[in-house]
DNA sequence: TCAAAAGTGTTTGTTATACACCCATGT
DNA sequence: ACATGGGTGTATAACAAACACTTTTGA
């Protein structure tokens, strides 16, 4: 019981519930990415509220009176996927006079990057319907969520080629092929594989795990990390990522 | 007197006015940057309110209750420099617990482009003290204000070079060379003329005016104008502004 | 031994960089 | 005539794109 006060607290968009303890006309809205199959996917909930589906939305909620902006993203973030310390990131907020149609909010909506597998969602009959759902097939949402979901997409088609943010959707290691798939999935495009390699090993963002696949039916491949120390320093040094 | 009234519902940082028919716990801070003698400045206000002056800040203000959000942070540009039409995107929104002394609230950030030559400044008795403040001179402002700016000032450098957006700090005809300050103003750095006009050059973004230069002491230069249209058909084939 | 993916090498054309140079104009 | 900035040319090095090739491994 005390978790569905809290799912109802989360949500800004079950409905216009009033929201005790939280700031009134502000809501936070979240845009969680994650890679599946290798295939781009984004978190969609669904409530139930006395027998009636409620359609598709975003995982949002408001903000209390007393917690960070951020930090009310990062919650949200949390009760969906039970992941924390993951890539999060403000990506706009959106203040149409008639966004819902109940009262004036705004949201601030946020975009966080998972690695799926990390990641098991959180569903059952006392939380929502929750679903990875393929960026290729996503129903009409919930208000403005198709539009923010667009916003989201094409800032991170941008985002990606300009900022090492990628590493984000694969687990800590990874093969080359792995991050070329990414770049595909994402870029939708196809890539060089030997140009590909070159270019990102010639930035020295890669950390070889001196480490191979296993499991595989063919040669395994070497693993790599990203390395944040030296983005940090060649950034430092005036160093643009650039794909 | 209307006026007045005005302004202090256009300021959210004169105190904590009650505001009427506007949002509460939500405010809009405007970072509105400008080029003056190859130097980048950005406006600050001052109010003065019983013969007392306050700290300089960024020009802010509330949004009404049936006002985007957007349209909200035009108005307040449009208050203190007159003009319309100009560059303007939403930075980021703000939301820590106790940025401001008084009560919760968020502010969304916006920031313009704009020439400085277009926009005399909007400053007499009954209006607050305004400046072009030199970005290397920023004093302490109110609130978290600096933070606001320092965010703005690295998501311009940021953008400027990924984006052309450069342009709109210039008047509508300029020659290259202005164009060249203007990136060694903001990217605080040295270019190499010919090359610069080169790579300028073959985005085929500019568009000659068939015009010289008046009333310069050496050879008249050539002036250009931003082609928009030739950057959106470029954009729709995947082109990507890189400087 | 074959399929599948790892990983290397090479060729070719394009682009960036650095810098030397000439041109036009007002004083 | 000379200072000032406008504007062009060019040699070199670095890089990107395309693609042929060899290597490793499990089935």
């Amino acid at each position: 019981m005390a978790e569905l006060d809290n799912l109802k607290k989360a949500s800004a968009h079950a409905g216009p519930l009033p929201p005790k303890g939280s700031i009134p006309n502000i809501s936070v809205d979240n845009l969680i990415f994650g890679l599946e199959n290798g295939s781009l996917k984004v978190l969609l909930i669904r409530h139930n509220i006395d027998g009636k589906r409620k359609p598709w939305a975003l995982p949002g909620g408001w903000i209390h009176f007393d917690e960070d902006l951020r930090d009310a993203a990062k919650r949200i973030l949390h009760l969906h996927t039970g992941v924390e310390g993951v890539y999060l990131e403000q990506l706009k907020t959106f203040g149409k006079v008639d966004r819902l149609p109940f009262g004036r909010v705004a949201t601030v909506a946020y975009y966080a990057l998972v690695s799926t597998e990390k990641c098991p969602l959180i569903a059952n009959d006392d939380r929502p319907d929750a679903m990875w759902c393929d960026i290729h097939d996503v129903p009409n949402l919930a208000y403005d969520h198709n539009e923010i979901l667009d916003f989201g997409l094409k800032f991170l088609r941008h985002k990606i080629r300009h900022e090492p943010i990628g590493f984000n959707l694969l687990p800590e290691k990874f093969t080359l092929l792995e991050l070329q798939d990414l770049y595909e999935a994402i870029l939708d495009c196809t890539l060089d594989k030997p140009n590909f390699r070159r270019k990102m090993l010639k930035m020295k963002l890669l950390e070889s795990c001196n480490e191979k696949q296993t499991g595989v039916a063919h040669r395994a491949a070497n693993l790599y990390r990203f390395d944040a120390e030296a983005f940090e320093k060649l950034s430092s040094q005036g160093f643009s990522f650039e794909f």
